[in-house]
DNA sequence: GTCCATGCAAAAGGTTTGCACAATC
DNA sequence: GATTGTGCAAACCTTTTGCATGGAC
């Protein structure tokens, strides 16, 4: 993964191998002050600034995935090379902001997205490098406390 | 649409019509500036924070959906409710941030996402209200520009 | 007439940038 | 040794909030 950066001409600093070291070992959406609060176990001097343009960086270099979800806080997590049903797809609760990661029902429904891919690429020439799917609604609790 | 405002105890001021009116006569994707630009041709004197107020509104009473792509500009968009598959599946270019909406396809894929829908609601006991779809790669003018 | 909504300006808060210093190759 | 990366603080920009005034019911 270090490769990546120095493939692009970027320097595998101690800062950049912290945040990604974060990144590997902890759970998902993060956002950039949570990856600074982490980081600074590693490596104590790091700075926010340096944790915002490094993760630019792996954003551009393809290792990182960005997400926007209501708010205005960014979440950044690790690409997962391994099959395409990482990570992208979410239940929002629309009220408390919770997210739930779901990974049932996937292969299914992977299998119409790579198609539907396909035949998107094809019609508006769109090279389409991964997807993310989110379910807007209401969650368990916030149903209860909607009665 | 205004009838949904007073539904939920709130007033149906020209404002807040002209908001409505933006959205309901424009392209899609549009930011609260956008809509603040606009809405002054009909109506001169309104303020940017209450475009933000009346969104804000209009999104909790369902008319209206907030989208949050790679920036930190929110998007907004009314809620079509002829059918489910109005408007919410992007092709978004990461490098130049266009954003193509299909409307093709989207029939299987529905279909899909509708049984998906089914299975996570019962599994999490999830109320879902609306999904969301983004596709994320590189556009056809700047796949040219890449070579 | 009461209460809600508005406009303005100021504050908030996440992200970006300028600059001198430090680290990497 | 040259160049790229870093930390800090200040700037930026979208969004939110306080408050006195105006408008809807």
């Amino acid at each position: 993964m270090e490769g990546k950066l120095k493939d692009h001409g970027y320097r595998a600093t101690t800062g950049r191998k912290a945040i990604l070291d974060v990144l590997t070992n902890t759970k998902k959406h993060l956002s950039a002050e949570d990856i600074y609060l982490k980081a600074h176990s590693d490596y104590l001097s790091i700075g926010l600034a340096s944790v915002y343009r490094t993760l630019e960086i792996l954003v551009n270099v393809g290792i990182v995935h960005k997400f926007n979800f209501r708010d205005r806080i960014a979440r950044y997590e690790l690409i997962k090379e391994t099959n395409g049903k990482g990570s992208h797809h979410h239940l929002i609760c629309t009220v408390c902001h919770k997210i739930i990661d779901y990974e049932d029902f996937v292969d299914e429904e992977l299998a119409l997205l790579k198609q539907t891919e396909k035949h998107l690429s094809k019609k508006y020439n769109f090279k389409i490098i991964n997807h993310m799917t989110q379910y807007f609604g209401l969650c368990e609790e916030c149903i209860k406390k909607e009665e």
